[in-house]
DNA sequence: TATTGATATTGACAGTGTCAACTTAGCGCA
DNA sequence: TGCGCTAAGTTGACACTGTCAATATCAATA
């Protein structure tokens, strides 16, 4: 008998994987850290300390894993947050707020999915110019465009309707106007966050005005 | 003999405490990367490995300490751009395009500020509302404060002259108002510091336009 | 049945954050 | 002047980490 204790667990997991996953997404979310240790990962999933790098090479990997898994749901939430809403602007808004609640609820876990866990650990020289592509995991840089899709496809729909004042037809017409409702999205949940709003607000009250604001502009008409 | 070698070099060092500072900036910028261990910090410093714990009580304290020196600097170049500019929607510009460079050209740095590291590790339950005061260290949230004032003072100046369609008595609109663009410019650096824009527009241009929606709305008039 | 390949295990290693105990040296006070 | 206090440095130790290498298990397949 070479294993530590013999309860009978069958050699092989069958489906580690996934077990580590939500091993390390379970942690993040009661921690709301991920300075948790890969052996602390194995030790919930009941496997041995190295038995994780038979799936992934590094504790970056898994911990990519976990925030591709976090880009699923967050995408998943839009849906149902939209789901049957017709109007672009209103769908703006309860995806909006969908977005920033989901980020709020777990602020761990929305750190990790934008987080310096996944960024190269190379020096990056940037020029004036930004350029795709990071040193992010595949699984979660994909996951991530799959949530950005859906903001997308709500300008894209004002765009037609011409609800919003942008060409549907113009690609970076819509590209600015996405990019600028994103950045106040992934803006405020970051902030709220940190509790560096110093408003006492509820988030869907703050949300509301946000995209209003957005909407309808700052100076006067 | 006990010190390991001697090099004439004094016993007590005379002003470890931003040497360290200094040093761990140094390690951030370079490394891009706060991962770095605290002894290589000492090191880098010319003393003990734990020297360091008689001016910080853990390595977080030490990595606070930079963050806020991140904000100092951040603020200063923020007043720097917006000096002698009277006109408050050109100001506001070059303060967000300060702002947006200042985080793209030290990625790391600027997550730092805004980082995880500093996060409580006690699990935070958060209500529905947006409550004050994190677990930050409170030099880094003072620092950072100083940095969003000079936002703040924009728009009341913009407010004050009509610039803006704000009541410049109105607090909560003052408030809404530079939460708005504060989220969209933050927001804006970490997704250009994630490369996640997809656009190949340079930085200025992109600070420009996302700042123009906010100002102008994307609704139709 | 023997082989093989994927999956798991144990053991080892250098390096980490932090605690404890000791040393040094400058400053205020007898 | 000298003495001791205290802040600021030192060495040493500890449990623990990520990761490597070698070994064990077992299902599938030839």
């Amino acid at each position: 008998m070479t294993r530590a204790e013999s309860i009978d667990r069958p050699y092989h997991h069958g489906d580690l994987r996934r077990a580590l996953i939500e091993a390390a997404l379970a942690l993040v979310t009661e921690e709301q850290d991920w300075s948790f240790s890969l052996r602390e990962v194995a030790r919930r999933a009941g496997v041995s300390h190295n038995a994780p790098y038979n799936h992934f090479s590094e504790k970056r990997d898994l911990l990519g894993a976990v925030a591709a898994a976090g880009f699923e749901a967050l995408r998943d939430r839009m849906r149902a947050a939209i789901a049957g809403v017709g109007n672009p602007r209103t769908a703006l808004l309860a995806g909006a707020a969908a977005y920033v609640n989901a980020g709020v609820e777990n602020p761990a876990l929305y750190r990790l999915m934008f987080g310096p866990a996944l960024a190269t650990p190379a020096p990056v020289v940037r020029s004036g110019t930004a350029s795709a592509d990071s040193g992010r995991p595949a699984e979660a840089r994909a996951a991530g465009a799959g949530a950005k899709a859906v903001l997308d496809e709500i300008i894209l729909r004002g765009a037609e309707r011409g609800v919003f004042a942008i060409s549907a037809t113009s690609k970076s017409e819509l590209a600015i106007a996405a990019l600028s409702i994103w950045s106040a999205v992934h803006g405020l949940t970051l902030l709220l966050i940190d509790s560096l709003t110093g408003s006492e607000l509820a988030i869907d009250t703050l949300v509301n005005r946000l995209i209003r604001t957005l909407l309808e502009g700052l100076e006067p008409r």
